[in-house]
DNA sequence: AATCGGCACACT
DNA sequence: AAGTGTGCC
């Protein structure tokens, strides 16, 4: 038990959401009907019932697995109700999902000090902050312990689980008085992640479970240990019993080729097996068999020993977007007219979602790629023409155009691809096709951008670096006379958020509703200047904008946690983007933590 | 012809 | 820096 001062101040309570068979909450909210009966989500149906994509708990119970058709499906559960996803411009649309994904996080992006989406129905939180605020306050604590419905030091939620599971996943180690606190931090996080589960089930009506524990992929790890709709707490003094016994294929990142290749070859079984090898030997292990890559030792012994420095960004927008069809069999396209056809479809599209991007999160793209398959490639190998099977994939990108609609990124994508697809490709056909948008980066919008409040404050002789150059004044006095964007709205009253507005338009700081559904807790009614907004008790400055004045420098430990949680999450990606230094520091080693089974 | 379409990221 | 491959949902 490392609990050194030092060892628990850094212990952090990090949350893995995941929505529960989160397209059928989707179509059961749009059609109520659906509620309570066994449902899948599927698309393309024209091939027998088409394929499933989710499947509701109802179904599963009866047997209906995810790698069945809509007809199989029908089989084992006759009164089964299928749900084609929509489609447009001949391929399926999963904007309905994504945008309901997207509601769902920014509630949890309100009450948490970081979210990071990671899929349409995934993110991670960071609630360190919260949960040992709420830890200092023990009398706070045992009131929303009650409120929140959390069960802790009880074994009542797992009442299907055999003793195994009993003893790792929940154990009476989480009590608010318990001295270990590590553990006790958890504890608090259980009530706020029960908190905002509420708040998600309230303001969007959807249901999910989330894993709680102190590191990434730790609390992914557990996520979906107690599903549909419920919480489960990974305690520290249980990961090494859990680990001991877990499949390797089960951990992140092992569920692929790298995890077979560690089972066949070095007959690992479990996870903690890989204990057994040093950092040395797995690196050595790594160069000799080229079992791993070298970088991936470091990750491994970390992982196999329930350490992952990994931390929650917070970002709830994609960083690319793509989209893309297949086109089996005699479907292939075997002509460039029938490739451009696809292309203009997929186009409409990717314009479409870039004109959201932009309106939603003010993204740009500076990069479009385009990639295909062909089924069969002739290669010549010593003199010999060889024909090649199985699919050869190609890409290849261009800067995105600046008006990115749907003819100007077809147009582009075409001038790529035209060099591209010889006679040979046509010939064997092009099965896939595929266009993204990448290298999305923030437009630096006068009228709303956080980096125009900081421009507006800092003089242009106080710069002094090149690389300060994005914080000086441009336009003073034409941004001054607007006071449009972000600058009013830290110089009106602050109101409560609104999902329903646009994010960057609504901060909800006033008032914060209490997750435990009735409960509001007034904070002080102030009239927030930029000035007192990021600086603690420093003086309480006017509204004149000509008196504010912030130092260029402006740090990590100068913001106001506090107000800077309230933020929408797109202005702390803003903010964040424009402190300085002393960011907390971050791991750079592998960046994936996601595996677990889907509906 | 039959697991689609989609993200993110490591590596080179 | 662009392109390929892996892993996960």
């Amino acid at each position: 038990m490392s609990h050194t001062s030092k060892a628990t101040e850094r212990a952090r309570c990090v949350v893995h959401v995941d929505l529960d068979c989160f397209y059928v909450q989707v179509e059961r909210k749009m059609n109520p009907e659906l509620l309570k009966v066994p449902c899948a989500v599927v698309q393309y149906n024209k091939f027998q019932g088409g394929g499933i994509i989710a499947l509701s708990y109802e179904a599963k119970a009866r047997g209906v697995r995810r790698s069945m058709r809509g007809n199989d499906a029908r089989v084992v559960c006759p009164d089964i109700r299928l749900v084609t996803v929509p489609t447009a411009n001949e391929k399926a649309d999963l904007t309905r999902y994504r945008n309901a994904g997207s509601s769902v996080f920014e509630v949890c992006a309100r009450h948490s000090d970081l979210c990071e989406r990671t899929s349409i129905d995934e993110a991670y939180l960071d609630i360190t902050l919260q949960a040992r605020t709420l830890l200092s306050n023990m009398d706070e604590f045992k009131r929303r312990l009650r409120l929140s419905g959390v069960m802790i030091g009880t074994e009542s939620n797992l009442a299907d689980s055999d003793e195994f599971e009993k003893e790792i996943f929940w154990k009476d180690s989480l009590q608010p008085e318990n001295n270990d606190t590590q553990d006790s931090l958890l504890a608090a996080g259980s009530v706020i992640v029960a908190e905002i589960r509420a708040a998600v089930k309230d303001k969007t009506g959807y249901t999910l479970s989330a894993g709680i524990s102190h590191n990434k992929m730790l609390s992914k790890l557990v996520s979906g240990k107690n599903k549909p709709n419920k919480q489960t707490v990974l305690s520290s003094t249980k990961v090494e019993k859990l680990l001991s016994r877990l499949p390797l294929r089960d951990l992140n990142g092992f569920g692929g080729k790298l995890g077979d290749k560690l089972i066949d070859k070095c007959s690992i079984k479990y996870v903690g097996d890989l204990k057994k090898y040093s950092l040395m030997k797995l690196a050595k292990m790594a160069i000799g068999s080229e079992i791993v890559r070298i970088n991936s030792a470091t990750w491994m012994s970390q992982a196999c020993r329930g350490i992952c420095t990994e931390t929650v960004k917070s970002r709830i927008a994609a960083k690319s977007i793509s989209c893309g069809k297949t086109f089996r069999g005699p479907t292939r396209l075997r002509s460039i007219d029938n490739v451009k056809e696809y292309i203009d479809k997929l186009s409409i599209e990717l314009a479409e979602r870039l004109q959201n991007a932009k309106q939603k999160h003010r993204q740009v793209a500076k990069l479009i790629t385009v990639s295909y398959h062909t089924g069969s490639k002739t290669v010549k190998r010593k003199g010999q023409e060889i024909n090649l099977t199985g699919n050869i994939s190609k890409s290849r990108s261009c800067r995105c155009p600046a008006t990115p609609n749907a003819v100007n990124i077809s147009k582009a994508v075409m001038q790529v691809l035209e060099k591209e697809l010889d006679s040979e490709c046509i010939r064997a056909g092009v099965t896939c096709l595929y266009i993204g948008a990448s290298k999305l980066e923030n437009v630096r919008d006068e009228a709303t951008g956080i980096d125009t409040l900081l421009k507006k404050v800092v003089s242009a002789s106080t710069a002094t670096s090149e690389s300060d150059s994005h914080l000086y004044i441009q336009k003073p006095k034409q941004a001054a006379k607007r006071r449009t964007g972000i600058e009013q709205m830290f110089t009106r009253p602050l109101t409560p958020y609104e999902p329903n507005k646009k994010p960057n338009r609504s901060l909800q700081a006033a008032t914060r509703v209490s997750n435990d559904g009735g409960d509001i807790q007034q904070k002080e009614e102030t009239k927030p200047t930029i000035h007192n907004l990021f600086f603690r008790a420093k003086s309480k400055s006017t509204k004149s904008n000509s008196s504010i004045r912030i130092q260029n420098q402006l740090t990590w430990n100068q913001v106001d946690q506090t107000v800077f949680r309230e933020l929408p999450s797109e202005l702390q990606k803003e903010v964040m983007s424009s402190i300085r230094s002393e960011m907390p520091q971050q791991a750079t080693r592998r960046k994936r933590f996601k595996w677990s089974q889907k509906p």
